[in-house]
RNA sequence: GGCCCGGUAGUUCAGUUGGUUAGAACGCUAGCCUGUCACGCUAGAGGUCGUGAGUUCGAGCCUCAUCCGGGUCGCCA
């Protein structure tokens, strides 16, 4: 092992090309791999920036020749020499054209040999590739979106920073709220039996930051959610968080989609067309089965409720009579994917999504096989495939169930499973959507009440204030979402700024005004001494960077992730602690049986 | 909390009906090789089959439990 003496990195390896031939340079890293021909040795460097190689012949100092031909995997270089084009060039590495002719070398560390091979294209446990992640991170392409992540960071902040918005830094020990997401405490020392809880967003302080003035805010920050992981979804993640004064709703969405368009522009170099085509809500169930609807295909689901109505088919019937609707997908000209066995994959697809069974029928020129028009006399199916425009080659996809959710949740995700295997979906594409009038309640058959969809501070439409009490279901809040392919990349709101109505929509969502002013009494006594107008949103940073890198796991974007069980196969967190810190925060631990 | 998939050399996997000494590739070690770049050639080391119990003359294989990982539904204002 050698220090490195006087040497310093000139150059890193990965934009190195033909033009710097000739040049006298030091550059540093990890060999990546050694290629030991006996007389001449090819070794890759690899740093943060890409992987340059470098070679020892017969011509090299016979000292470092020998230093050379002990080098392994992963040793730690520095390396002084020239850079020459080579004398067989290779278009796999960006930096084909040349490699660095060595005239100084030194070893500032060895390299035990790693439990996986430190390369792209290895197909490895992710368990072993967590526990070890500061080795995974070394791979080029588990490397660059940490870097790109970053870069997106730094647009982001250009952006805002340019429209007058200023970061401001809110509280990690907050109070817990009782709606929404599993909190994460932390217990108090200092007061012992109290609580703080970890901000699942900093969505009070940026409204109150409003009420004092600061006009336009901003900040990247991290939140916590105690609840299940998903592919998409870590227990703590990255908001971008923003909000800002004296705008409606137009103006949020106006200044956001310039904020994508100038990330886009500026990482990928990809020209977002603004503004984005916008749905309301209503019109995105109807049509797609979701609220957050992929837009890069058609498959759009129909309602044939009027059609099968009294029907001789009692699932269909049965449905409706109970206050529901039967719908369908007709995948055009299909059939021959979806075979009968593909079909069968459907059936539980739909079944995962609370459907009871999924209805099909499938007319290829040999003829039309069906699961349920044996039921249905002629005009009756003549009647449904005139109104699904249903000829040969066509599949038909029927949801049929009390619940209009169930029919919408099972449909839409029978889409998006017919789509990606039909390779209906073109992968360079960024559609992008705006999803608005959200209904502000919905009803929790878990609390037996109705519950704010986006939160209580959500200012509801002027036009639906009348059916607050009387039909709360129909009553749309100014909310959005922003969609990405088929992602809710972020969603923000209006806020209300009168007590009087916040107080309002407080009791509509069963809180008693003890309740309220428990638990956001500050908030509405800062609304008493003047509110301006606001409304903001937030990103969801980590799958904000996935969709722009095509990368499918939340895992990929952050440095050091979560896994299934919230823990962090590293370093072996959560661990139990001392008795010694859980007395000084007077805490017991009681297991469940 | 439910459902599905997985756990066998360092890694990725194969392993027949339950039957002698559990195989391959990559990696690793040693040697050879002057234009490789998934370098090539020769030789070698490397295994408590996730863990525990059970069935059996005999278990990598069958049964039960359990742990770990991945996906997913619920959940995620």
């Amino acid at each position: 092992m050698e220090t490195m003496g006087a040497l310093r990195r000139t150059h890193y390896c990965g934009g190195l090309r033909a033009r710097d031939a000739g040049t006298q340079m030091t550059v540093a890293g990890s060999i990546a791999k050694c290629r030991d021909k006996g007389g001449v040795i090819f070794a890759d460097l690899r740093d943060t920036t890409g992987i340059l190689q470098l070679i020892f012949d017969d011509s090299t100092d016979r000292a470092v020749f020998e230093k050379a031909s002990g080098l392994k995997s992963e040793y730690v270089v520095i390396a002084a020499g020239t850079l020459r084009e080579r004398e067989a060039k290779t278009d796999k590495l960006p930096t084909g054209d040349v490699e660095l002719f060595v005239t100084e070398l030194r070893v500032l560390s060895g390299a035990e040999t790693t439990p996986f091979e430190v390369r792209d294209g290895i197909n490895v446990n992710d368990q072993l590739r967590l526990q070890y992640r500061y080795l995974d991170l070394r791979r080029p392409s588990m490397h660059e979106p940490i870097v790109v992540r970053a870069r997106i960071a730094q647009a982001i902040r250009e952006y805002y920073d340019a429209e007058h918005f200023i970061e401001i830094e809110t509280p990690m020990l907050i109070k817990s709220t009782p709606e929404g997401a599993r909190d994460y405490l932390v217990p108090s020392r200092v007061q012992p039996g109290h609580f703080y809880a970890l901000p699942q967003s900093p969505q009070l302080y940026k409204q109150l930051l409003m009420l004092s003035g600061f006009d336009r805010y901003y900040q990247i920050v991290r939140c916590f959610r105690d609840e299940d992981l998903r592919a998409n979804r870590q227990p703590e993640f990255t908001q971008v968080d923003m909000e800002m004064s004296f705008c409606d709703e137009n103006d949020v969405m106006t200044v956001n989609e310039g904020l994508v368009k100038h990330v886009f522009q500026k990482v990928l170099g990809v020209d977002v067309a603004t503004p984005f085509a916008r749905m309301p809500y209503s019109e995105a169930m109807a049509r797609y089965g979701s609220d957050k609807p992929d837009t890069r295909f058609g498959l759009e689901l129909q309602d044939v409720t009027d059609t099968v109505r009294g029907c001789g088919f009692s699932v269909f019937s049965g449905a409706i009579e109970a206050g529901g609707s039967v719908r369908l997908i007709n995948a055009k000209g299909l059939a021959g994917t979806l075979t009968r066995k593909e079909i069968d994959k459907l059936v539980d697809v739909a079944k995962t999504y609370g459907a009871k069974g999924l209805a099909y029928t499938r007319i290829t020129a040999d003829g039309t096989t069906s699961s349920f028009e044996k039921f249905l006399t002629d005009e009756e199916k003549a009647a449904l495939h005139a109104a699904a425009n249903a000829e040969a080659g066509d599949v038909l996809l029927v949801v049929a169930d009390a619940k209009n959710d169930v029919v919408f949740a099972a449909l839409g995700a029978l889409r998006l499973s017919v789509g990606e295997k039909c390779g209906l979906i073109d992968k360079n594409k960024y559609n992008f959507l705006w999803v608005t009038d959200f209904p502000f309640f919905e009803y929790s058959d878990e609390e037996g009440r109705w519950m704010a969809k986006h939160h209580p501070f959500t200012m509801p439409r002027a036009e639906d204030l009348g059916r607050v009490e009387s039909d709360p279901g129909s009553v749309r809040a100014l909310a959005y979402d922003m969609v990405l392919n088929g992602v809710e990349i972020g969603g923000g709101s209006m806020r209300i700024n009168d007590p009087a109505l916040q107080d309002r929509m407080l009791r509509a969502l069963g809180f008693t005004e003890q309740r309220a002013r428990d638990s956001f009494g500050f908030l509405m006594d800062a609304y008493r001494y003047g509110a301006p107008p606001h409304g903001g949103m937030a990103f969801g940073f980590d799958r904000l960077v996935m969709e722009l890198l095509h990368i499918e796991s939340i895992r990929d974007v952050i440095a050091f992730p979560k896994v299934q069980n919230a823990g962090e196969p590293m370093s072996g967190c959560p661990e139990t602690v001392d008795e010694k810190q859980l007395r000084e925060l007077s805490i017991a631990v009681r297991l469940p049986e």
